[in-house]
Formats: structure tokens, C-alpha cells, sequence
DNA sequence: TAGATTGTTAATCGATTAACAATC
DNA sequence: TAGATTGTTAATCGATTAACAATC
């Protein structure tokens, strides 16, 4: 499974004690932060739910995961919890959402303002973690100029001038499979670093750039499947 | 990791012939499945560049997936290709919706008209894959009885009525999290098969509901994440 | 036929789980 | 202190890859 590359520049005091070399840094599973991003939305509806200690076996519990599994997870990025206590909620979230980058704002870009471009940008729910969708482009001029939820949708040819002038550093790809191709070449252009794509394209990208799929017809595809299973029985 | 359970009821020949006894049924990994919506928007694609035929290894390259994995993932279904050709493109379209239940239209119930609610009508590309939202219910008796995208919101209550008279066996979910307990209750008892679940909230289900679970904000966490691991290289 | 490519078995790799000393 | 729970190592499990005989 493809896994990020943790831990670089000089080797922390902890990993000089355990007398590991410099360039053998941690790596950390996609699957483990996936599952992170999750831990922190248990750990706010913790909070929500006035509870300010867990420990992984409950929190296993809540997630349908093993207590090793939460320990192990959580374990990839620091000591954060108390034997015989558990994981503080309130501290947790402030870490996870620092693993994460969430613990700021991200301004974004969506480019591709068409059905499923306007669909999204009316979802509001992207700021809540910290998502705020500050720019729209599109390649037709027609929809150049019109204003949806309070944003005026600019041309793509503008797309870097955007990126550099506001500090963009991720966009939210929405346009149809055929000007995917046209879409990515200004996007990568731009200097952008990160793109959530749905477009339901495989696209291939500089390694540099950050990229995660969202294809809501494959989601409903498996869906169909697992349906389809539970009914054979 | 999750698997489905396939091949069921009386043992089938090739079960018989290989004497393995019924209650050893295949497991289908659920990484299978995701991947095999990719093989099919990829098979799909080819048939788009006039191409008829491709190797498991050609087909590896373009998704990022190595030779073996392609044939394997395959392979569970079905002796679908033909040594020393590949697998025939058009053909593997209409196994792969057989396999997923694509091959078929599915009449889908929206729970939640909010703002998500609408985004997701807006947005027609569920069409394109077989499914077809033809209600949409809420709570809210200030939304019911309007129309969007041509569809009469439904108060909730009546969802037992609209899944029974209209055949239907998939929900999208896309109501605020405090909502949720609530329309799960509704959903479960109106005999609903799966759910697609954009609430950001871990669901609880009998087991004999299928779910997908897509959060928005949890993938854009990621993308942050794999951002700020680019970056610091 | 020779070349290409499959389906499948065995080998490898990585991720999950169990167990337990260390800690509060 | 006794009880609870962590972080981490070792054991297990499952998924991916390599290799190759069978097939067209």
C-alpha cells in the first residue's frame, strides 16, 4: 500500500536515542490516515458528548477497529495517551488536527463550475474543517462572470495569477471526463500542490502533487454490490 | 480486511469439481470490489479511444496497478480473457455491471434536502452509472411539498410508502450529523437494502444493510495530509 | 510454429492482532 | 497498593507480487 514519508531534516532526539540512522524515516500507511481523520471526528463528537477521556478500547468500539489498531494508529505520531487513563479528547483533537494540517485554514479553488462544480460549492460543509473555497474557474466563457454563492466564477487562464495572488495551494477538480486533461495541465501549472478529484478520470500527476479520488458513481457501484451480496443470503 | 461473501446456495459445478464442500463459499475482498470499478470507467474509456482488446499488463499501467494484481482481481469473477490476447473490452463492460449490479437501473431515495440534499440532486451524474434518485424526503415540514430538480420533497413519515410503491432499495443519506439518528431509525424501518452515507458520522446497521460511507471533509483532511508530507521534502 | 498473455500457485510483503512489561 | 490502560514487540493473518505451465 502506497504510505507517506514521515520525519525528515535532522533526526529528532527520539529517533537518535533509539539509534536509528537519519535516513530511515517512518512511514505512514494511507490506510492509518484515513483512519485518523476518523478518530478525530470521534473525538469531537466525544466532546460534544461532554466525555474528556477514552480509552482505545471504547474508542474501538465506537469505530468497529481493534484496540491494538487504535493504539498502533495513534502511536505512528507520538505518546499521546496515559496508561491506566486513556486518550484526552480535547488534547487529541488539537493533535490530530495538527497531524492533519487542519489546525488552519486551507484556501481552495474549484475548477469546473458546471452541475457537479455548483453542486459542491453550494455544500458548505467543506469550511467546518477548515476548507474554504475562496475562487471558482471554468474554460467556458459563458459561465465566465456569474456569480454562484457569492463568487464570481473567473476564466482558467487566470488560474496562477489566483493561486499566487491568494495563497491557494489546493483545488477541487469538477469538470467532465473529456476536459479533464485540459483542466490539469493549468492546474499543474499553477504551482498548486494537492487535488481532490472528481472527475472520474485515473489521473496521472507530478509526484509532487497531492491527489485524492472521490467518484460518487463508483461509491454507489459498490454500493449496487454489497446489496447484491446481503441478498443472495 | 471486510470482505464480502460470495457464491452461495447449492454448491455450483466448478465448486463440486474442485471438492470443496458448500460452506467454503469465496470471499471477495472489499479492495477487490473498489478495484473493480476501476477496471470498468477504464474499460469504458478504452472502448471511448476505439481500443478492443488490452493486456492485463497495459491495463496495470494506466491505473497504476501491476500486471498480477489486474489478472487476480479478474480472475475471482470469472475466466474473463484469452491468452495471449488480454481481455476484450466490450465484453468486460457488461461482465464487470453483471458482476457489480450496474446492469440494471437503480431507483434511489434521497434522505436530507438540505443544503448537501440539493448539491447531490444538482448533480445528474449518478444517472450515468444506473442510478436514478426518484424521491427525496425530510424532516422539515418548511421544505416538503417543494420541488427540486423537477422532484416533490416528501416529508419523511411517508419514506416506508415511497420505498414500497416505487421498488426502492438505495438511500443516500445526507442529512446534518444531529439528524442522523433519526433518519437511520426511518430508513431501517422502511426495508431500505444500502445506504450511502454522506452524514459525517459513524453508522451503526443491521448487518443485512449495505453501506458506503463518503465524507467530504475527511478526504480534503487527507489531501492536506499528503500536502503538508510533499512539502516537507 | 513462435510469441503473447492468461489463470493460478507459491513466495513475499505489509498490515492487523495478541500479548505483556511499563506506567499512572 | 490494585486496577486500568498505554506503547511496543512478536505472532498471525491477509493481500500483493513473481513465476510459470497452459492456452490461444
Amino acid at each position: 500500500m502506497a504510505a507517506y514519508n514521515i520525519a525528515s531534516g535532522p533526526a529528532s532526539k527520539f529517533q537518535r536515542a533509539l539509534n536509528k540512522p537519519d535516513t530511515e524515516s517512518t512511514k505512514i500507511p494511507k490506510a492509518v490516515v484515513s483512519r485518523l481523520s476518523l478518530y478525530l471526528r470521534e473525538m469531537q463528537q466525544l466532546l460534544r458528548e461532554n466525555i474528556a477521556t477514552i480509552s482505545s478500547t471504547k474508542l474501538g468500539k465506537r469505530l468497529g477497529f481493534t484496540a491494538s489498531q487504535v493504539r498502533k494508529d495513534l502511536a505512528y505520531f507520538g505518546q499521546f495517551g496515559y496508561p491506566g487513563i486513556g486518550y484526552k479528547c480535547e488534547e487529541m483533537v488539537a493533535e490530530i488536527r495538527k497531524i492533519l494540517g487542519t489546525d488552519r485554514v486551507w484556501p481552495v479553488v474549484l475548477v469546473g463550475c458546471g452541475n457537479l462544480g455548483q453542486a459542491l460549492l453550494g455544500y458548505r460543509g467543506f469550511s467546518t474543517q477548515g476548507f474554504q473555497v475562496i475562487a471558482a474557474v471554468d474554460v467556458d466563457q459563458s459561465v465566465v462572470g456569474q456569480k454562484i454563492e457569492g463568487l464570481t466564477i473567473k476564466h482558467i487562464d487566470e488560474l496562477t495569477h489566483l493561486v499566487e495572488s491568494l495563497g491557494i495551494r489546493v483545488a477541487i477538480l469538477a469538470v467532465p471526463a473529456k476536459a479533464v486533461e485540459a483542466a490539469v495541465e493549468h492546474i499543474v501549472a499553477s504551482g498548486i500542490s494537492g487535488i481532490l478529484n472528481f472527475a472520474p478520470v485515473t489521473l496521472s500527476l507530478p509526484r509532487n502533487i497531492g491527489l485524492v479520488e472521490v467518484d460518487l458513481a463508483r461509491e454507489l457501484e459498490q454500493l449496487a454490490f454489497s446489496v447484491l451480496q446481503n441478498a443472495e443470503r
